[in-house]
RNA sequence: GGGGAUGUGGCGGAAUUGGUAGACGCAUCGGACUUAAAAUCCGAAGGCCUUGGCCGUCCGGGUUCGAUUCCCGGCAUCCCUACCA
């Protein structure tokens, strides 16, 4: 996704020069200067530079009152309205280089348009309507002219065709296929001396200063003779003046501008008067390596200690959204980059894994007209839900949280009605981490009842104690009977929930605490299970975990207790239910001891599905040891 | 237009390296307890025919003894971004 949002492509630079503008050649930047035979008119930015002297009188007019409405239209606007191509004709003629000085074929027209961005490329462009859809709707829109340079394939029936195919109509490139074009093209402009490849980028640049209270102050000192010198590092941090009134002002200057006593400084090499920069930094600032401070927030005389960064190493997981991918990261890692460069940090990245997650949605309801309805004008309770308003029948969809659907879940209101604990361990057993998912209010009081059951399973509701007895008591006996299945049970759960922490699905070992607890409560748990049990609770229930533990007798918190291990000789049954199949498909079921030979289980399969293969011929029989028998027959 | 991701029951979702599809939960249905309800506990359940089968992981092909998983080609949905030349 960075790569993308860099944006590097490849192209060429190529100057066209515009009739009666001696010197002043328009330049443009093209990925495919193979097609510039086919380039038969060109577009400028209304921004663009060249607008005010190309534009011949008879056209000034039009062209002044375009101008003057794009510069009118927000950004918003102008991508908004992209359906339509609008543009105007300045009057003026270039010259295409593809063509002799004087060929007619090679004088085309100079287009004003907003669909051309000033802050790409060059901010003009050749427009090759035979290869590029935008200009092949603006010349059809105007009535300019049309040229194919690539031979689209017979059964080509669009309008532009933008994918590869031998050149055509283009003098000396005719017949070469585009990459190829594209490379004599490049050399013969470097030839004549009007064009040059060149690497584009679609990084743009991000302003970096605010004028806002809140944000770091610049550490730069304004001179009596207009230059600018930084404040020495003895004098660092440059902090925020106290400010009674700190909002933003309405001329647009800066809030730290009226803090008079705090901008007067004085110039640190002559000790003459100077002033404070007033502008501050933006949040991304502090987001950009704030990770790094955290290492280390008190050091005073630098970014971060050797020692601390040696000690916390690197950041080895980052937890975001994918929001964050081409901005804050991408920002942050730019910074980190910088610091090593400049030897502050020893890492040449600053996150060693990076782990996106997704989002979560909520249902939402369309009616018959595909129209959404807010979540308050459904009947919920109704199966299927209808509208509150005409009873009509709803069909239930996924859609962003969004307040004009109404549809948005609030923690504060889960957390009153069900507890903390509930909210978040229906959060961890909804799904995996990383899916976007819909929260579904109806599944909440699931966990809640869990919470509950676990619950009970150590603190008898009849009875006075903190505790059923003998749960306090932790230490190790070897299990046997009913202990040495819970004990079978316990290790398969923490195995899972060891394993959910490595692939970030928490529903797992959501289901994993469930399933022991379903056997756990028929058998009851001795001391150590039950220890061991709520240690592994606690990242999924804290509070729970933690109150369940104090009961147990322990002063500290569950949470700086040790992570219960699993024990791998209790991992594993002795015996294990093998399917039999018969051409792939399952005939039956055989209860097979795990250390059985390929023989014993291929016996075994047999006589379970004898009857059935009475009068077949076994072609090939496939035995994987621990899991299954497959007989092939004829 | 570009980029990223995802398609499995009524719903959210399970399923090491290809090896019992549907774990766990929700909703549903049945039972126990109760005067009754709530709560709790126990049980059933992918679909279609009927006592043993057939079909089933978006659709169509392929590889394989065996495909939710691998390969090829489609379709759909979501997120981000966007006249980027």
């Amino acid at each position: 996704m960075q790569r993308e949002w860099i944006g590097r492509t490849e192209g060429a630079e190529i100057d066209f020069k515009v009739e009666g503008q001696e010197g002043a050649a328009l330049r443009v930047y093209t990925t495919r200067p193979d097609t510039l035979f086919g380039a038969t008119f060109m577009v400028v930015a209304p921004e663009h530079s060249l607008v005010g002297s190309m534009t011949t009188d008879a056209q000034r007019a039009a062209v002044e009152a375009y101008v003057q409405a794009a510069s009118a239209k927000s950004d918003l606007e102008r991508t908004d309205l992209a359906k339509e191509k609008t543009g105007v004709w300045t009057g003026a003629y270039a010259h295409n280089p593809a063509f002799e000085e004087g060929d007619e074929r090679g004088r085309i027209p100079v287009w004003v348009a907003d669909y051309v961005l000033a802050s790409y490329g060059t901010g003009a462009i050749m427009a090759v309507p035979g290869q590029d859809q935008r200009d092949w709707d603006f010349a059809s829109e105007f009535g300019l002219n049309i040229v194919r340079t690539v031979e689209p394939p017979a059964s080509f029936d669009g309008e532009a065709f933008t994918g590869a195919g031998p050149a055509i109509n283009s003098g000396f490139l005719d017949g070469l296929g585009v990459d190829e074009a594209k490379a004599r093209m490049i050399a013969q402009l470097v030839e004549r001396g009007v064009g040059q490849a060149k690497v584009n980028y679609r990084l743009r640049d991000w302003l970096f200063s605010r004028q806002r209270y809140w944000g770091e102050p610049f550490p730069v000192l304004h001179l009596e003779d207009g230059s600018h010198v930084r404040v020495p590092d003895g004098d660092l941090p440059v902090t925020l003046p106290e400010m009674e009134d700190f909002k933003p002002s309405d001329d647009g200057s800066a809030p730290l501008a009226r803090a008079k006593d705090w901008v007067v400084a004085s110039d640190p090499s002559g000790g003459g008067p100077a002033r404070r920069d007033t502008d501050t930094m933006p949040g991304w600032a502090g987001s950009c390596w704030y990770y790094l401070r955290f290492m280390d927030p008190k050091c005073a005389t630098a970014p971060l200690s050797p020692e601390a960064e040696e000690y916390w190493g690197n950041v080895d997981l980052y937890i975001g959204g994918t929001e964050h991918a081409v901005l804050h990261l991408l920002y942050a890692r730019f910074w980190h980059k910088v610091l090593f460069d400049a030897g502050v940090v020893k890492t040449k990245e600053p996150f060693q894994r990076l782990f996106n997650q997704g989002m979560l949605t909520a249902f939402a309801y369309k009616d018959g007209t595909g129209r959404l309805v807010p979540a308050d004008e459904v009947n919920l309770e109704a199966d299927p839900p209808v509208s509150k308003a005409t009873g009509e029948r709803l069909e239930q969809v996924i859609a962003k949280m969004s307040k004009t659907l109404k549809n948005v879940v609030n923690p504060d209101d889960v957390c009153e009605k069900y507890g903390v604990d509930t909210f978040r361990l229906y959060e961890m057993f909804m799904g995996p981490l990383a899916d976007s998912k819909p929260w579904n209010p109806r599944d909440v009081p699931g966990s809640r009842k869990f919470l509950e059951r676990a619950w009970r399973l150590f603190v008898d509701p009849d009875a006075d104690e903190p505790l059923r007895p003998g749960l306090g008591d932790d230490s190790g006996v070897t299990p046997e009977g009913p202990a040495l299945d819970v004990e079978r049970a316990l290790n398969q759960c923490l195995q899972r929930v060891d394993d959910s922490f490595k692939a970030f699905n928490f529903n797992t070992a959501v289901a994993a605490f469930m399933e022991f607890l379903k056997g756990a409560s028929s058998k009851g748990l001795n001391g150590s299970q039950a220890s061991r049990f709520v240690r592994a609770m606690a990242p999924f229930a804290p509070h729970f975990a933690d109150e369940i533990w104090s009961r147990m007798g322990h002063a500290g918190s569950v949470h700086h207790a040790a992570w219960p291990a699993v024990d791998e000789r209790f991992l594993e049954s002795d015996e294990f239910e093998m399917p039999v199949q018969i051409l792939g498909k399952l005939r039956a079921k055989v209860m097979v001891s795990r250390e059985a030979s390929r023989d014993e289980m291929e016996a075994a399969a047999r006589a379970a599905v004898a009857d059935r293969m009475e009068g077949k011929e076994v072609v090939k029989t496939i035995v994987v040891p621990g899991r299954l028998v497959n007989f092939v027959v004829k």
